[in-house]
DNA sequence: AAGAAGGTTCGACTGAAATGGAACTGTCGA
DNA sequence: TCGACAGTTCCATTTCAGTCGAACCTTCTT
């Protein structure tokens, strides 16, 4: 798991940060479009998730995603693929994901 | 249902206002007692709810919780009487309260 | 080596949220 | 009727979050 990156360890993650993070509509049409990511498909990487908006806003949003325990990032050459951490997630928080996907309208 | 105040329909409640309304650790314990409240119990009321703070900002937390639609507030001679809206948010968004509310330690 | 591409970081600005004191409203008890 | 009591509202202050341009760093391409 070569993840340049930090990402908080399951176990120091907050519920309060989590439910901030997923707060907001924009972030939360990030992680449909993460939770409708199919293993297989071309990987979902930050500028190709979202909408429309400048690329230091985006990477704003997907590192209050990224901190709060919610995305995963992963370098591969120049770009951060990313990935929900559904397993993590789910297995501190049972069922909470997967109650918030639910709500969330599924992208075209 | 006599409830003095306005409280927001099931059918116009947003995931990111729930979301966020609950994304407060004070909010959060709040939400928590309410849970754990008991058929039969003395009834909560604002006073009795929460962390020990002044009664304007207890007074600021609840409305939150009452507009995201997370919570009900009926008045009772010069009380109001809260209660979580469990089956109304369970109806809109299944399994979301339950899991939020198995993240968050039950009061002592 | 030079430039383009994908992201991050920084700094500034703006709007929103948290906090708490003080004044206010409505209800109950004496 | 006069407090006392439960809550709300108003207001000021401070802190935090969202937005975005500009500069920057890496990696890939040529």
């Amino acid at each position: 798991m070569s993840s340049t990156y930090w990402h908080p360890d399951v176990a120091e993650l907050s519920l309060p940060s989590v439910l901030f993070a997923l707060s907001d509509p924009v972030r939360l049409e990030i992680v449909g479009q993460l939770a409708a990511w199919r293993d297989g498909e071309v990987p979902l990487v930050c500028a190709s998730v979202g909408p429309d908006m400048p690329k230091s806003t985006r990477s704003h949003h997907l590192k209050v995603l990224r901190e709060a325990g919610v995305t995963r990032s992963v370098q591969s050459g120049r770009e951060r693929q990313l990935s929900l951490r559904r397993d993590e997630l789910d297995e501190r928080w049972p069922g909470l994901l997967s109650a918030v996907l639910a709500g969330v309208p599924s992208p075209a």
